[in-house]
DNA sequence: AACTCGGGGGG
DNA sequence: CCCCCAGAGTT
């Protein structure tokens, strides 16, 4: 990674909350972005929210990025653009938790404190062959107790950088390459072959559907585009005008101006053009998308929304759903 | 404690 | 289809 041996908590920061949840290989590229773009934490907490989120788009999981708008400002604003050098300081700050300040402790400035992330776990659950669900409050208690006794207190930052990288290479959810594991001798789960059993996790709620009717209207080349302000997915991105269901709506429907319930609007048939359905799979929902392009020559107004050029268009952010419809529409 | 929050890649 | 990912915040 090209951060290894970084020792700037800016960049260790930035790096760690883009990979949140998130595998290197996906989040490299945005983290080059940043860095390319936000040199220092002072140049990112002078960006617009707008730039921030652009950079953003695509990369999943939102409040990330408003949180990380929200401490670059405040490290700017209020700690005179430098970050807090202990565990408390480092947990203060939003978008931070047990994970982040860990990893930021001790890369940046050598605190003795071990990260537990999915790798960690997944080694450590192996290892001694642990069943305590790793997502229950007990099991994140015992997780993090082994860690922080079993971490060498002389080399915190190597010891955690080792011990992850170990779990990316050898100890991995899949195929983990025991064979050739120093380890192996000793390791509770290589011995009873129960590799795939650790670590123990409870069961998942399956996910929820939702159908996503999306008018996307034009007016001399401009489009009809709102921002995300409720809570739940895709808060602070963008959206065409949405008609949610709990079910499939029929296509002949979706094409009647009443519909969509907009004063004023009329469709004309030869003007409208309606989208496959796009089938948009999240960990904890499935969103089936459609959307209905159509021509007006009479501009309507709705509240909330704005008429943007597709100039404008190219400096905001919108979920994957909507950038792939985009993309597809180019084509 | 349970829920919510994105998106992509591999088997 | 399933899994999981250098997790955190809210309810």
């Amino acid at each position: 990674m090209p951060w290894k041996g970084i020792k700037d908590p800016y960049k260790i920061w930035l790096s760690e909350i883009i990979l949140q949840q998130t595998r290197v290989e996906q989040g490299m590229a945005y983290y080059e972005r940043f860095i390319g773009n936000f040199p220092s934490v002072d140049l990112l907490a002078n960006a617009t929210d707008e730039t921030i989120f652009k950079l953003w788009e695509g990369l999943g999981y939102y409040s990330r990025c408003r949180n990380l708008i929200h401490t670059a400002r405040h490290i700017h604003n209020n700690l005179g653009g430098v970050f807090p050098g202990t565990m408390a300081g480092l947990l203060s700050l939003k978008g931070v938790g047990d994970y982040t300040a860990a990893a930021i402790g001790s890369f940046a400035f050598g605190l003795p404190q071990a990260v537990v992330d999915g790798n960690v776990l997944r080694v450590l659950a192996r290892y001694f062959g642990i069943n305590n669900p790793v997502d229950e409050t007990a099991g994140k208690m015992l997780f993090g107790k082994l860690a922080q006794d079993l971490i060498d207190l002389n080399q915190p930052a190597k010891y955690n950088q080792a011990i992850m990288d170990f779990g990316a290479t050898v100890c991995k959810p899949m195929q983990p390459r025991c064979f050739e594991c120093h380890f192996n001798k000793t390791c509770v789960a290589n011995k009873e072959k129960k590799q795939s059993e650790y670590p123990v996790k409870s069961p998942k709620k399956q996910p929820r559907s939702r159908w996503f009717y999306y008018l996307v209207l034009e007016h001399q080349n401009n489009l009809l585009v709102i921002q995300r302000k409720d809570k739940g997915i895709w808060k602070d991105l963008h959206e065409f005008f949405l008609k949610e269901e709990l079910s499939a709506t029929d296509e002949s429907l979706i094409f009647e101006a009443g519909y969509w319930g907009i004063p004023g609007l009329s469709i004309d048939v030869g003007n409208a053009v309606l989208s496959d359905e796009f089938i948009h799979i999240l960990t904890h929902q499935r969103i089936y998308g459609r959307f209905l392009h159509v021509r007006i020559d009479q501009k309507v107004e709705i509240d909330g929304y704005t008429w943007l050029s597709s100039n404008e268009i190219d400096k905001i952010a919108f979920p994957r759903l909507i950038t792939k419809y985009l993309e597809m529409k180019e084509a």
